[in-house]
DNA sequence: ACCCCGATTGTGAGCGTGAACAAACGGAAC
DNA sequence: GTTCCGTTTGTTCACGCTCACAATCGGGGT
């Protein structure tokens, strides 16, 4: 039976059966399939034609059983809400693709080991042939770390002390520059609004900032702390607000600024002629803000793009020492800063 | 050769290797990673445990091959940097893991038919057993329409009149109650900033907007066009500053809202006093905006998690009609709006 | 005309799992 | 003691594909 059972739902053509309509064997099939060469134009195009006839496509799963390659990679993402994870998301998966791989994500409910390790264990199930991950806290990767048998893992985002090759943008450095800026400014020093404790970004940028202001011989004010949102930034400014000296300062990232601002403005001390206030990020919004924000803008997409050709390189077998890339951040000036007014 | 080849680089142990270990035949194992019924207590323990000492992991090509079911479904997504498609994601993603799926996601580099079909093939390449596509065009969603063969396809955010299921927000009511909202505040009529032609969203809350006016009986002004970007927004906001008039501004979405929010500043416009303004989402940010955002809320989370409720309800075989799920949206009142000003 | 070799095509095995069927086991009913 | 039936376990096969190898074809050299 079977040849002569016509039917009436057609149950997915396979390769038998276009390799029957054009009169090979499977295995020309697969060879036009796969470009192996040694098959005659003629009979290419015969294979060829039957496929789009039949509109046949392999089975994923077949292949992946015998070739033992998935052509999937995974991603593990926190906060795939907010614009930095969601962009890096977007970068990867673009990047993927033009790989030649498959993008499947699994995003984390907290950030401790075992959540971890449960979106780990998850995507190697699905037998992804590397992973992602879009978690900048120090806890996040380094239980990665630890995870990260069998299959490579590359961090992104975040994470540049950790034994897994990382990508990031060069945290420090922008601090430093954003710093440096408003020092420039006149300003005598530069107050930080930090984002929380126990982020690699929280720790460098504020690392970037009191270099910056010990390079200048300037003096460290108390360090604020929020936890990245504009309600927390919010809060802080109004604190600051009630300060005496504060001409100048450095969030952590625009969303606290945005709060910042608020508090700033209801306070009655106008941007940046009263204070100057300086993000990070550069999130679209920042150039809309009132006043439009001076920020440091890393390329979120980008830091994806490179996580991804990292992690493909990895895979490509000649095991490189662990990787550290750095991007260089760009500051982005805008009118929330201004000079020192003169006091 | 074979079994007593012991290759230092020990492959991954597969069922076999474990009925072994347990002294069983591998579909007994099969049978307990399955949770199938007869299998005596004391013979399941020992499975269990020759797979923990093995750390044998179930090959998921090998089952997706027997079985014809991948466990996966496809993401398809435009914007997905935004915080309303990123987030719908997220409640795709959180929706199928509890439901026992994985998610692979495709973007869309363009909106154009081509692009979807292209980005739709991919994921069933890749074997999807149904797809979300998170695309409110409508260029999109009829593209997809079309493609929808052999695969279970459902959108979400928009797309409320196509041929495919969908889950939206009931965008024109959340228009309608934002419009109501000011002229209950006293405003003689409300304007409107619209987002792009072509995309639902933007007729829809259009529509509703303009119904709100003519129940009140009050004049329809001219429609500003943008393109949901805060710079859009601004734009608008420079003509309508100029403009005799107005008094109370729609906006389609909070972006723009930002941006036509600091053009009234520039333009010396106090918002409420002169104009009183309204978007519509409720990002993050909105609560932080100077002045902080009246506005309509999606829970783009739940949209998500619908969206897939309603694919895996597909997945499950009895086909039931096309389904037309709509969320009510909810007015969120904040500073940016107040009575009209006597005069 | 014959041999050799590269180009081209076909054949068979096996990837790791679940499903169908068969077999073995054990207790209850007679 | 025998029969019957439900429980428990094993055997065999197929899923659709790629890989290794064998077979065939065809032209150039001798």
């Amino acid at each position: 039976m079977g040849s002569e059972t016509a039917g009436l739902e057609a149950r997915q053509p396979v390769m038998a059966d276009v390799a029957k309509l054009a009169g090979v064997s499977h295995q020309t099939v697969s060879r036009v399939l796969n470009g192996a060469p040694h098959v005659r134009p003629g009979t290419r195009d015969r294979v060829l034609a039957a496929i789009r006839e039949l509109d046949y496509r392999p089975n994923s799963a077949a292949r992946a059983l015998v070739t033992r390659r998935s052509q999937t990679l995974g991603v593990v993402s926190f906060e795939s809400t907010l614009y930095g994870p969601a962009s890096m998301l977007d970068g990867i998966e673009r990047a993927a693709r033009s790989a030649g791989y498959f993008v499947s994500v699994a995003s984390l409910r907290s950030l401790d080991s075992r959540s971890v390790q449960e979106a780990v264990d998850r995507l190697r199930d699905q037998g992804v042939e590397g992973i992602v991950v879009i978690a900048p806290q120090t806890s996040a990767v380094s239980a990665v770390a630890k995870v990260s048998s069998s299959v490579p893992v590359v961090a992104v985002g975040s994470g540049a002390r950790s034994s897994i090759p990382t990508v990031t943008v060069d945290n420090r450095s922008g601090a430093e520059a954003a710093t440096r800026q408003l020092l420039d400014l006149g300003h005598r020093t530069v107050h930080h609004l930090a984002g929380p404790g126990g982020w690699l970004e929280s720790q460098d940028r504020q690392e970037g900032w009191r270099r910056a202001l010990e390079a200048a011989g300037a003096p460290v004010p108390t360090v604020a702390v929020g936890d990245w949102s504009a309600r927390s930034g919010y809060e802080a400014g109004q604190r600051m607000a009630r300060l005496e000296g504060v001409t100048a300062v450095f969030c952590a990232n625009d969303h606290m600024a945005l709060g910042l601002l608020r508090a700033l403005h209801e306070s009655g001390r106008p941007v940046p002629g009263d204070i100057s206030v300086v993000g990070f990020d550069d999130i679209p919004e920042a150039a809309y803000f009132i006043p439009p924000l001076t920020t440091v803008r890393q390329d979120f997409g980008e830091l994806g793009r490179r996580a991804l050709e990292l992690l493909v390189a990895e895979l490509g077998g000649t095991d490189q020492p662990i990787a550290r890339v750095q991007i260089a951040p760009e500051m982005v000036l805008r009118r929330s800063t201004g000079p020192a007014h003169r006091g």
